[in-house]
RNA sequence: GGGCCGCUAGCUCAGCUGGUAGAGCAGCAGACUCUUAAUCUGCGGGUCAAAGGUUCGAUCCCUUUGCGGCUCACCA
């Protein structure tokens, strides 16, 4: 907690929340979970993250938490998905558990493992380290087999509930259960019968073929979605577990589900729901990493791990917003190191937005809050000096004289993004190189030649000059030797980087330094 | 049809445990000369969608209406 007085943030209010209303406890159960049956998006990863937010929020009140994200991987392998090699091949593992349908890619042992796996290694650079729970391996030990029996026991009671929203009432022969074909793996069977207590028997539709089996031993029964997460709420004692609009919707899973929960003796957790966020300024460049979604290694090109904290931690979760590739990044950037020159105190503001902003800038930070500020260089500075430098992040910092030792990884991490902002997503407005030795002398007049090496005199001394001086010897480059000044600026452009157009010259001739320019101008 | 969310300066949005509103961008002006989605400074009074209600007092709570969006009712 940043100060004595109450925050306000969101993380911070439903971990009052949950004490309040789940009461004092040894340990408070935080849920997150999602079926890997394909890649894991950005959009999926705002319930992560925000499950860790209000987890470090609840711990620095001081509770034990558990913090568990369940893999649903027992469930049902649907359709093909759209950028898997082999899809032929792939075809023939419809219905059947998406854990036993082969990782194409070449991931893993399996599918959905393959998905599991990208996002299990993503998630500790952004500082969430979830325990996890794998669906089919609980299934498949039988340990929810008291769960499923109690779905049978209770079935008629959970089938009315499921009914009040449905538009056709489920089928008489209905079961809270299904079942994976022992014959064939697919799900494609009809239950027969219940013993009344573990016994089931099912009907294998493609082969014909019966088959009764006890829920205590047999691998292959698992619940439905509506009946499985109210189950596990039950099982694993969840407190806390938001989920998306679709599911929160009246009729939706969440809503039945917090109803079908007192059918197997509990109650529903707290949650809330958070909205989608959508994606901009990508055009048509898509992930590289993961096909066509965006996925959190997607945004952790361009958005440093705290950042990309930041623009979770900012947001309440119920509000929709994008997350930007184009020229938003800066200001995103922007936005981060002044809510962070709040924190440690170097830009004034009032009270209550100094409150707000510390909060946020806590719960970005992936190994705790640092002691030092990051070098603070406006993003767009930085995209500069990388250009200059071609990319070469070390020459970059090396012309930094005032960045200290701890600043340097933090400033390397962000160099990255920077450049891989730049040379993948940034406008072409806003890309140059230099010129050198290599390229062609561009053709100019005897006057220009005279202006540039006026310009040549200035470059000389301009580190001894004051601004306004500098700039104004700028100019007098121009008009001394008749030059309009709006041509000689694109004149010294496209000397420079071959453009008629850059960023704001004098100071750009600055930030290359001396030796650069002059070894440019000079040779003309 | 049900549910949820939004409607605040030209634009994008902050403001959320109620005390009559703010940032960025754009725009305008200035810094002799200033090109740029790329310097700095100054300039923001908008019926907070509408109407009621609660309150000493509401953008913020309640009700109704309008407009926009999302979502559920099949599976997960």
């Amino acid at each position: 907690m940043s100060d004595n007085n109450v925050s306000t943030h969101w993380a911070d209010i439903y971990a009052d929340k949950i004490i309040r209303e789940k009461g004092e406890k040894e340990v408070y159960t935080c849920a997150s979970g999602i079926t890997p049956s394909g890649t894991v998006h950005i959009g999926n990863f705002r319930e992560i993250i925000s499950v860790d937010l209000v987890v470090k929020a609840l711990r620095e009140k001081g509770k034990n938490v558990r913090f568990i994200y369940s893999w649903d991987d027992y469930d049902v392998f649907r359709k093909v998905p759209k950028n898997m090699p082999e899809p032929e091949l792939l075809a023939t593992y419809l219905r059947k558990p998406i854990t036993l349908v082969p990782d194409t890619i070449g991931r893993a042992d399996n599918y959905a493992r393959g998905n599991e796996l990208d996002v299990e290694q993503m998630l500790p650079i952004v500082g969430v380290e979830p325990e996890y729970i794998y669906q089919a391996a609980r299934y498949r030990n039988s340990e929810y087999a008291q769960g499923m029996r109690t779905a049978l026991e209770k079935r008629d009671e959970i089938r009315a509930i499921l009914d009040e929203f449905r538009t056709t009432p489920l089928e008489e022969d209905w079961w809270p259960i299904s079942v994976f074909s022992n014959f064939t793996d697919k799900d494609t069977t009809t239950i027969l019968d219940w013993d009344g207590e573990w016994n089931i028997t099912y009907r294998d539709d493609e082969t014909g073929q019966t088959e009764t089996v006890d829920l205590r031993t047999t691998s292959c029964a698992k619940l439905p979605w509506r009946l499985d997460w109210p189950m596990r709420w039950v099982q694993e004692k969840v407190d806390f577990e938001p989920a998306g609009k679709d599911h929160h919707s009246e009729g939706g899973s969440f809503d039945t589900s917090r109803k079908v929960v007192q059918a197997f003796g509990g109650e529903a957790p707290v949650s809330f729901q958070y909205d989608f966020i959508s994606i901009k300024g990508r055009g048509g460049k898509i992930s590289s990493s993961s096909g066509e979604v965006v996925s959190l290694p997607d945004v952790l090109e361009v958005y440093t791990p705290e950042i990309t904290r930041y623009m979770f931690a900012g947001t309440r979760p119920n509000t929709e917003f994008s997350i930007s590739f184009d020229l938003d990044v800066l200001k995103i950037y922007e936005d981060y190191d002044t809510c962070e020159r709040i924190y440690f105190g170097l830009q004034e503001v009032n009270d209550k937005r100094k409150a707000k902003e510390k909060r946020i800038y806590e719960l970005s930070q992936v190994n705790g809050v640092p002691s030092e500020p990051c070098y603070q260089i406006p993003f767009r500075h930085l995209c500069n000096l990388l250009q200059l430098h071609e990319g070469d992040i070390d020459k970059a910092i090396a012309t930094l004289s005032d960045i200290t030792e701890g600043q340097r990884e933090r400033l390397e991490v962000r160099c990255k993004c920077a450049w891989n902002w730049i040379t993948t997503f940034a406008p072409e407005d806003f890309k140059y190189r230099l010129t050198n030795d290599q390229d062609a002398l561009v053709e100019i007049t005897d006057q220009e030649r005279a202006a540039v090496h006026a310009l040549t005199e200035v470059v000389k001394v301009m580190d001894e000059l004051d601004n306004k001086e500098y700039t104004t010897r700028v100019y007098d480059s121009a008009k001394d030797n008749g030059l309009d000044t709006g041509d000689f600026f694109k004149l010294i452009y496209s000397l420079m980087i071959g453009k008629d157009k850059g960023p704001k010259l004098g100071p750009f001739l600055q930030t290359c330094g001396k030796e650069k320019v002059l070894s440019i101008l000079q040779r003309y």
